[in-house]
DNA sequence: AACCAGGTCTCGA
DNA sequence: TCGAGACCTGGT
């Protein structure tokens, strides 16, 4: 298919998403229980396994980017870093993958992230082509309580087996939720153990379509003091740069995080002498 | 080998 | 309402 402005590469590889993976040129991964692979070439999308409306879906083909960029880049360093990763998309993610994924996410790093969500998918998921797995739904974690602690979660555990249990019952409303306005899906979710300001956030950016929620993490927060000067509390911050990026702070958030990738960062003048702290 | 990580919880002021 | 500590585990 023919996309509109769009970097798979980039986009699959912010962050945001924790179940894909690259062989080659292709891209592997399940979405909403379907395995697919992607390989871009240029404005041309291969796509194996899903429907282009579903794909355009999923990668928000409807968001207009050059808008949004636009919008967000109300100074020089935004859009210097726009301008680098042009093209990532925001993913719109499933709502009940996004936000246990993302309980699962505090106070990690991306790598384990990514260890600790195979896991949970390969214990408890359905496989639906060799090797790859769909997301466990809250049945399926709720009936195999024992297992648990083969996914190596740490405390994390208890928070998915409660999330779950909140969700199976009926307690916690997925689809409520999805009727919720942005301060409305904060506060509702924030009422779950495990969630909290900035899980919260990721969640309604990430699978709500509330482009205005700016996840704080410790990338952006040192993004924001070094480049704003704005440190303090979480919704210092976070409301901080609502106000400075407007509607799609979300949008600007993410491209804050990739260029704070540490494994991509630009080293600036570590060749200069004189400043190693060799010892005595 | 320390330090750190897409933070949250609890508790005390 | 806010700041301080504790916290499973594994990456770097």
């Amino acid at each position: 298919m023919r996309t509109p402005l769009f970097d798979l590469d980039h986009t699959l590889d912010s962050g945001q998403v924790f179940r894909w993976r690259r062989e080659g040129e292709w891209w592997h991964g399940v979405v909403r229980g379907r395995y697919m692979r992607l390989r871009q070439d240029g404005d041309r999308l291969e796509v194996d396994g899903a429907s282009e409306d579903m794909v355009a879906h999923y990668f928000r083909f409807d968001d207009d980017l050059e808008e949004i960029y636009a919008d967000i880049s109300k100074d020089e360093r935004i859009a210097s870093v726009i301008d680098r990763f042009r093209g990532l998309r925001l993913i719109r993610q499933d709502i009940w993958e996004c936000s246990a994924s993302y309980i699962l996410a505090s106070y990690s790093n991306v790598p384990r992230i990514k260890k600790m969500i195979d896991s949970v998918c390969r214990t408890y998921g359905q496989e639906i082509e060799e090797g790859a797995f769909s997301f466990p739904t809250p049945e399926e974690i709720l009936e195999g309580e024992a297992d648990i602690a083969c996914c190596r979660l740490g405390y994390r555990a208890d928070w998915l087996r409660g999330y779950a249990s909140m969700v199976y019952s009926g307690e916690f409303d997925l689809y409520e939720l999805a009727t919720k306005d942005y301060r409305g899906a904060v506060e509702y979710l924030k009422s779950v153990k495990g969630i909290g300001d900035k899980v919260a956030d990721c969640i309604a950016l990430f699978s709500l379509d509330h482009l205005e929620a700016c996840p704080v993490d410790v990338r952006i927060a040192r993004a924001m003091r070094d480049i704003y000067g704005v440190t303090g509390s979480y919704n210092k911050v976070a409301s901080y740069a609502r106000r400075h990026f407007g509607r799609f702070a979300g949008y600007a958030q993410e491209y804050l995080y990739i260029a704070e990738d540490p494994s991509r960062k630009v080293r600036s003048c570590s060749c200069t002498p004189g400043t190693r702290s060799s010892g005595p």
